[in-house]
DNA sequence: AACCGTTCCAACCGCAAACGG
DNA sequence: CCCGTTTGCGGTTGGAACGGT
């Protein structure tokens, strides 16, 4: 039995195993690692070449686009990776298995309250920073609002009435202020304010509730998240305010 | 600086499907 | 159809990196 080398791939392996597929391409991978000079497994040398080495490979952080696509996919197909895979263009089936463990299934696996996702921990602190805003305490930046109203005049937010409110701090993560008379009513909350980059507040607005503005509301907001550095940041937003996409 | 718990992901494993003689 | 080999898939894990004390 030859000696089978496991573990991480040396730089020199790498490059051996991309001069040999680039010059005789990929015909037998349990067979190719001894004409290529790899003391390395056929299924690692595969695995190594799919998930890393291959040229079409993206990289980097996944898109809010990407995150989308994962989401819509596993709520209908579930864990089949390799099919989500074949939807986005660059990426690895364990890639996006990764990235559904480490980022995904915890705001997936969270609880509903007012139908709203919301992550189970830290509540009262959040709360408590959601009121001091709600009350003047602490004042948002509301003429940084970048986000305009669906007729493309601009909603003068220091006049809402709202009271209803549901919080977004990246230190405490969301909390939600829905009143149940809300549900009740049939008011859907849309996105109408973007304070600075650590607070964002979803208010309820009952003159928003047409499917059609919520749309380009919710729209306009995922444009200015999706900027946001921070995955988690804007992918517990998204989470969130899940009720509000059709 | 040292320690410890957590996060993340590359790479592993076992099993199933596909292939081909 | 059978059976050995190869390929593909999804769950799991080892360990590096990171963050907090």
């Amino acid at each position: 039995m030859d000696y089978v080398k496991k573990g991480a791939w040396s730089p020199e392996e790498d490059k051996k195993l991309i001069d040999y597929i680039t010059k005789y391409r990929i015909w037998n991978w349990s067979q190719m690692p001894k004409f290529a000079g790899l003391s390395r497994s056929g299924k690692s040398c595969r695995l190594r070449w799919v998930n890393y080495l291959r040229p079409d490979l993206k990289r980097g952080p996944f898109s809010l686009e990407e995150t989308q696509t994962i989401i819509r996919m596993y709520q209908s197909l579930g864990n089949r990776w390799s099919a989500i895979a074949k939807e986005i263009p660059g990426r690895t089936d364990n890639e996006i298995k990764n990235f559904y463990h480490t980022h995904l299934k915890k705001h997936l696996g969270g609880t509903k309250v007012n139908n709203v996702q919301v992550k189970p921990k830290s509540r009262s602190k959040k709360v408590e920073k959601a009121k001091q805003i709600e009350m003047g305490q602490k004042k948002p930046l509301l003429t940084t609002c970048p986000i305009k109203d669906p007729n493309d005049q601009s909603l003068d937010f220091t006049k809402s009435s709202s009271s209803n409110y549901i919080t977004f701090d990246e230190n405490y993560g969301i909390s939600d202020f829905l009143e149940t008379s809300d549900q009740e009513n049939n008011v859907t909350s849309v996105v109408n304010q973007v304070h600075d980059e650590n607070i964002v507040i979803l208010e309820s607005n009952p003159d928003s509730t047409s499917p059609s503005n919520i749309d380009l509301y919710v729209k306009d907001f995922m444009n200015v998240i999706s900027h946001s550095s921070n995955v988690d940041f804007w992918l517990e937003l998204y989470m969130a305010t899940d009720n509000l996409r059709g």
